[in-house]
DNA sequence: CAAATATAAGTGAGCGTTCGTTTATTTAAA
DNA sequence: TTTAAATAAACGAACGCTCACTTATATTTG
C-alpha cells in the first residue's frame, strides 16, 4: 500500500523548457499553460512540483546561480597567486558559458527583475567570503593594487562578461559576427592584469 | 473648420509613466490598462498615439536610446587625445545616469528583450562610425594598443557600466550600500587607461 | 461678435482572448 | 486496495484592444 513515484523526467522537462522559453521570449512571453504544452505535461502537473509561477521562477534562479557558482570556483583557492587565480576564474566562467549558454542568458535576463534579489543574496555570501579573501590575499602579496571592492570587481570581471554578451548576441557594435575564443579571452585578461598589477 | 489640438501633456505622461512602470515592475508587470490609469487617461487614448503595445514600447526604446547617445557625444570628437576623449565619454555617461536614472535602468531591462534589436541597429550606426574612428585615431597616435574592437570596448567601457549597476542596485556583492561618485569613477578610469595605453 | 458647424481628441464600457490556478477524475505503482 | 501522481476541463481575473459616444477647439456663418 505505497504511493506512485514521481516521474523525475517530467520535472526536469518543466525546468529545462521554462529556461528555454524565458531565454527565447523573455519573462513576459513566458506562461504556465504554454510551458505545460512545451514540456508535454498538464498545467496542473506543474503545480505538483511548484506552489505557483513565482516560486517556479525563483527556484530556477537559485538552481542556475548555484550551478554557476560551483563552476566558477572549480580548481580555485583564495590563496592562489593573483594572475593564476584570476585566469582560473575567467576560464571557469568561459567554460560554463560554453557548456550552458542558456543558463548564462537566463541569469542576465533575471538580473533586472525582482527575482534577482534572491540570487544576489546567495551570491553575496559566497563571493564576499571567497573572492573577498582572494582580493585581500593578493593585496597582501603586493600582486594587486589596493582598491575598493567595487572598483576591483568592475575592472577584473566586467570586461569578460561584456565579451560574452557580444558573443551571445552574435555581434558587437561594429562586427556583424563576433565569436569569443581562448585567444581573445587571453588577450583581454592580459590587459586587465596590466591594469590591476602594481 | 479646424481640429481640436492634442494635449501634449497627456502623451508625455503616457511615455513617462510607462518607463516608470517598466523599471518598477518589469516588462511582465506592464499593461495598457494599468498604464492608462497611472497616466490619468483612457486606455483608448493610448491608441491615438500608438498603434499597439508593441509599437509603444519600441518607440520608448528608440527615443531613450537617442537621448542617451546625444548625451554620450557631448563635447566629444573622434580626434581628441585618447585619455581626454575617454574621460569625456565616461563623464557624459555618468552625467546621463545621474540626470536620467530611470532611462538607464529602462535600457538595461530592454537589453534582453526582442525590442533591443531596434536599439542596437540605431546605436551600431553611430557608435561604429564615431567611436570606431576615435579608436583608430588613438591607435595611429600611439596612444592606444592596437586591439580588436570588442576587446577594446570590453576593457574601455564595461567597468563603468558595472559601477553604475552596483550603484543602481544600491549594493555590490560585499557592500550593502554602494554609491558611485567622481572619485571612484576617476580611479577606475585610471586603471582602464593604464590597461589600454602602450 | 455670437452661434452654428466641422474635425479630431478623448473617453467609459465592454468585447473576445489569454492568463494563472483549481477541481474532479483517472492512472499507475506498491 | 491504497496512495499519490497526473491529467483534462474549466474557473475567475486580467489582458490588449475597440466601439459608440462626448468634449473641446478653430473656423465659418449670419
Amino acid at each position: 500500500m505505497e504511493m506512485r513515484p514521481r516521474d523525475e523526467y517530467k520535472e526536469q522537462q518543466i525546468r529545462q523548457k521554462a529556461i528555454e522559453m524565458i531565454v527565447a521570449e523573455g519573462l513576459d512571453g513566458f506562461g504556465i499553460n504554454k510551458l505545460a504544452k512545451a514540456a508535454g505535461v498538464s498545467p496542473a502537473t506543474i503545480y505538483i512540483y511548484h506552489k505557483d509561477k513565482e516560486e517556479l521562477i525563483s527556484s530556477l534562479c537559485v538552481s542556475v546561480a548555484e550551478k554557476m557558482m560551483a563552476f566558477s570556483l572549480q580548481n580555485f583557492s583564495p590563496d592562489m597567486d593573483f594572475a593564476d587565480g584570476l585566469r582560473v576564474q575567467w576560464r571557469n566562467r568561459l567554460k560554463y558559458f560554453i557548456q550552458c549558454p542558456l543558463d548564462m542568458e537566463f541569469i542576465e535576463i533575471m538580473r533586472y527583475t525582482h527575482f534577482y534579489e534572491k540570487v544576489t543574496a546567495m551570491l553575496t555570501v559566497n563571493f564576499s567570503e571567497i573572492l573577498g579573501a582572494f582580493m585581500r590575499n593578493a593585496e597582501g602579496k603586493k600582486q594587486l593594487i589596493p582598491l575598493p571592492f567595487e572598483v576591483y570587481w568592475a575592472v577584473a570581471y566586467a570586461p569578460l562578461y561584456q565579451l560574452i554578451k557580444f558573443h551571445n548576441q552574435g555581434n558587437s557594435y561594429v562586427n556583424s559576427s563576433f565569436m569569443l575564443n581562448d585567444k581573445l579571452m587571453e588577450q583581454t585578461l592580459g590587459l586587465v592584469l596590466k591594469a590591476l598589477k602594481p
